[in-house]
DNA sequence: GTCTATAGATTGATAGAC
DNA sequence: GTCTATCAATCTATAGAC
């Protein structure tokens, strides 16, 4: 196991995830972050070595393992549509305030070069569902289906977690037409 | 019928859009757009009493169009699920690219105040269709349907009119359970 | 690991001439 | 309507002491 980096690491994190879910990443200066933990500004420094590292220590979790469960379902001989949302789902809804934040925040991470990976995983989704070459009807429907649950996890994000994935999934089985 | 308030300030709008989409609103400041427009940026704020104003000005037909449709749509005693979903896809459609900038850069225009609305509207459409006090199963249905119409729209940006919107409408449709 | 101090650069906005 | 010149604020990042 990754021993901890030290327990300042996360606590930058945290604060930093807080404020820029608040006040939007680029309005949300070091000087805030530090502020906020009683530190000041090159203590940061010693831990993040920039302020964009900073920024992209939050999302990676989220999209290494997006990434991981996409290239898993590729590799399965049979996909299970079904099952097949509901990990999807699963995933998001686990890293619901890092969702938010990489939704609201679209523009910032592009500039990150963090958002191809993300907007591809519809379209290789799509394909096992599918098939290689899909009409447009079809990639419409992946469009919706896989974009309609990200959505449904930041839309409502107090909801209880099997309730909504049950609700979720059967309205992007819908979507998919099955 | 409004005058054109000076071409200049046409043209500053549309150097401004394109910037803000290349770069990001935030990383885009006054002396870029002046830059690309030739002018310098005391020639700006004679069109626009501050960046906010001009940021604003390019989403504010979008979102009032929008608006202007929901309402209308609430006004009427039967509604036509369908007719309803193409006159929102259509709607979008036309603002396409303001609508890649308002996904892109929620963040700035939450800032802004300019989001509340159009993420009511997915609720207010919702209850158009399924009647007040809709289910967690309905609610997650319109968002997946409503939400998905406006992916579509941006994912698909070079995409025929007239079969983008039926094949959308279709996965809406499907996914409202209809 | 955290601090003080500061460099270095950019930016939104305004004053005032033409 | 557009320009030159400039102010004041803010921010990332680093040097160097403790």
């Amino acid at each position: 196991m990754n021993r901890p980096r030290s327990d300042t690491r996360q606590r930058i994190q945290d604060a930093a995830r807080e404020l820029f879910l608040q006040r939007g990443v680029q309005r949300t200066s070091l000087q805030d972050i530090a502020d906020q933990l009683g530190i000041t500004k090159p203590a940061l420094y010693y831990h993040f070595s920039s302020r964009e590292e900073l920024v992209r220590s939050i999302v990676v979790p989220l999209i290494d393992e997006g990434e991981q469960f996409v290239a898993e379902q590729e590799c399965r001989e049979d996909t299970d549509v079904r099952e097949l949302l509901e990990g999807y789902f699963d995933l998001h809804y686990r890293h619901r305030r890092d969702l938010v934040l990489l939704l609201t925040e679209l523009s910032t991470l592009i500039d990150l070069g963090l958002i191809d990976t993300v907007l591809a995983w519809r379209a290789r989704l799509g394909r096992l569902v599918f098939g290689d070459d899909p009409t447009l009807a079809q990639s419409t429907r992946a469009v919706v289906a896989f974009g309609g649950m990200q959505d449904c996890c930041v839309q409502f994000l107090d909801a209880p977690h099997e309730e909504l994935r049950d609700r979720s999934v059967d309205a992007a089985l819908a979507a998919l037409g099955m």
